[in-house]
DNA sequence: CAACGTGCTGACAACGTTGTCCACGCGTCC
DNA sequence: GGACGCGTGGACAACGTTGTCAGCACGTTG
């Protein structure tokens, strides 16, 4: 910018009213600043306007993993709307991991973004406080924060969808129905188990619900002992698109009823097309980062708590008779 | 940090020397600093320090979409690169529009990133001409740079993966073989159709080839005109994964042999298995990261051009007899 | 005992930008 | 004709950090 000043003629100060598009300068001298700006090839130093300015047009994000289809869907729509405020989104993959969770909130700290979007791994976010604090506004998204901070929060229905999902294949005649879900110290796992068992009332049956970590083999193991009792399932409800997608895998040949969480792409294209619960991820992403921005510009009314609904889509697999 | 300074009762340089781990310290003194960081909730401020120092610890990525898996698995590949690196990535969507493209690695450069790697949208940038020569790297993935620019590029084999598509229908008895692919403008597009042009020999009919933006409505009037040809197609090509994915739609009931390029999820439980000519995508940003980085660690040889081999995974589909 | 090295700490400038305040020249109004 | 306002431009400090260099106390060496 020094050398803008002096390859253009003038002060400092001057080339950075131009730069800013602030009043006050001779159009003559403008469009002298403008073609030195120009020949000289200069952009701004972000960092230092940062570092004079005290706020960066900056927002975090952290999922669990961009390669999965919910969260690069929900990313996708925080950036639009990110992007429509004139600012750039930073974001993480957590894995899963609290450490990794914490670690880069850390970063995006350190970064000083304006706001963060967080779809938490661990449960105690007690390491955010100061920042809140210090007010850097945050929304939890997919899932609650931990005990004792109460921020804007965007849940899915968890539980009605996992009910209506339960209660779909009981009215189709199912009276053996099995989850596959999980570990249910994950949120979404747990309020899922709960739906699940709140539709199934006096039929619910702990013998028929495996909660862990998916894995092809867990997956295939839980399915064969649940077959293989006196009274085996006679319809699945997987509790995660992953799930599902692992179990049509593991069922491949077996006829069997299946209603999923989660929609997926193709679900309409296999035979049966398979029946899901459908949630709406760009809708969770775009809820989301518009609470964020109405807290950027001045909210300060009381923590949000917005769930929103998911849908049945009924498509084949779960239609399935006993 | 001059709060913990103060706090601490030693100077602000002894804050950062213990902030930064530099030698020559106190271990008692440094005890007492840390004890005011951990207690004033301190965090060094970044912008500050990336002023200071002039290196970001910073990568951009512009992709086309997050929301694409193809996109989002190499945004993981370079994510898991750069993080392993102690730095953080930045990146963005272009969705396909140049000016976007551009717009994103001026604000990624505003930002004094350390490197770009970059999935072009457009065919010009000279515009990356000036923060080359500052020394900022880039490297190019799935798409080279336009014509005048000679940086480190990393590719699929787009015409020989098409031309393994085409040799394998034609192997199965097919000689009517469609092309449906993406506007011969997109350079992987154009690639596919020279791969599956030199395979076919005298057998090319430009009848059977259509290459215009992907949508339902387009695939469906496509494959309604070869198909009503006095002889039509009885195999059909798809440029990428989501042709493939749109014509499968477009083709329900419709028995004919089909190889896509690009794989995808549940392409193995669809009836038939959808053959398909593979690409790694993960492969594709790890490379892409790990040139960046032995640029970022002064390596100044010629520019290197990879091509990552693809691999035809037969699944059914594209057995299936004319 | 003086000179010197060593280990630790601190003062100060600089990174590039922007906000504050002041100065200059010019036309206008009392 | 002098005071004043206005449009324009510039000098300077400050943001929070780090690199450079100097100083101080202490122990060691000749």
């Amino acid at each position: 910018m020094k050398d803008v000043a002096s390859a253009a003629g003038v002060a400092l100060k001057t080339v950075s009213r131009v730069v800013n598009g602030e009043p006050g300068v001779n159009p003559a001298t403008a469009e002298r600043v403008r073609v030195a700006i120009e020949r000289l090839g200069y952009s701004r130093n972000e960092s230092a306007r940062v570092l004079r300015r005290g706020t960066t047009s900056t927002v975090g994000l952290v999922i669990e993993d961009v390669a999965d289809p919910f969260y690069s869907s929900l990313s996708r729509a925080v950036e639009d709307v990110v992007v429509g405020h004139g600012c750039l989104l930073l974001s993480g993959s957590s894995g899963e991991e609290p450490a990794r969770e914490r670690e880069l909130v850390r970063t995006f700290c350190a970064r000083r973004v304006d706001g963060l979007i967080v779809v938490p791994a661990g449960d105690d976010h007690s390491y955010l406080r100061p920042e809140l604090d210090a007010g850097t506004p945050a929304v939890f998204a997919d899932r609650p924060p931990g005990p004792g901070l109460d921020v804007d929060t965007v849940l899915s229905d968890n539980a009605g969808g996992a009910a209506l999902a339960t209660r779909h294949l009981l009215a189709h005649g199912h009276r053996r129905i099995a989850l596959l879900a999980d570990q249910p110290s994950i949120f979404t796992a747990a309020q899922r188990l709960e739906g699940y068992r709140r539709a199934l009332g006096v039929l619910y049956d702990d013998r028929l619900v495996a909660m862990r970590a998916p894995s092809p083999e867990a997956v295939r193991a839980d399915l064969e002992r649940m077959l293989a009792l006196d009274d085996p399932p006679t319809a699945l409800f997987t509790g995660n698109g992953r799930l599902t997608v692992t179990a049509l895998r593991a069922l491949a040949g077996h006829r069997m009823a299946l209603v999923g969480f989660d929609d997926f792409e193709l679900a309409d294209l296999l035979s049966p097309g398979v029946t899901v619960v459908a949630q709406d991820p760009a809708g969770m992403g775009r809820t989301a980062a518009e609470i964020l921005f109405r807290r950027l510009s001045g909210d300060t009314g009381p923590a949000s708590h917005v769930r929103l609904p998911v849908a049945l889509v009924p498509r084949g697999s779960g239609e399935l008779p006993p």
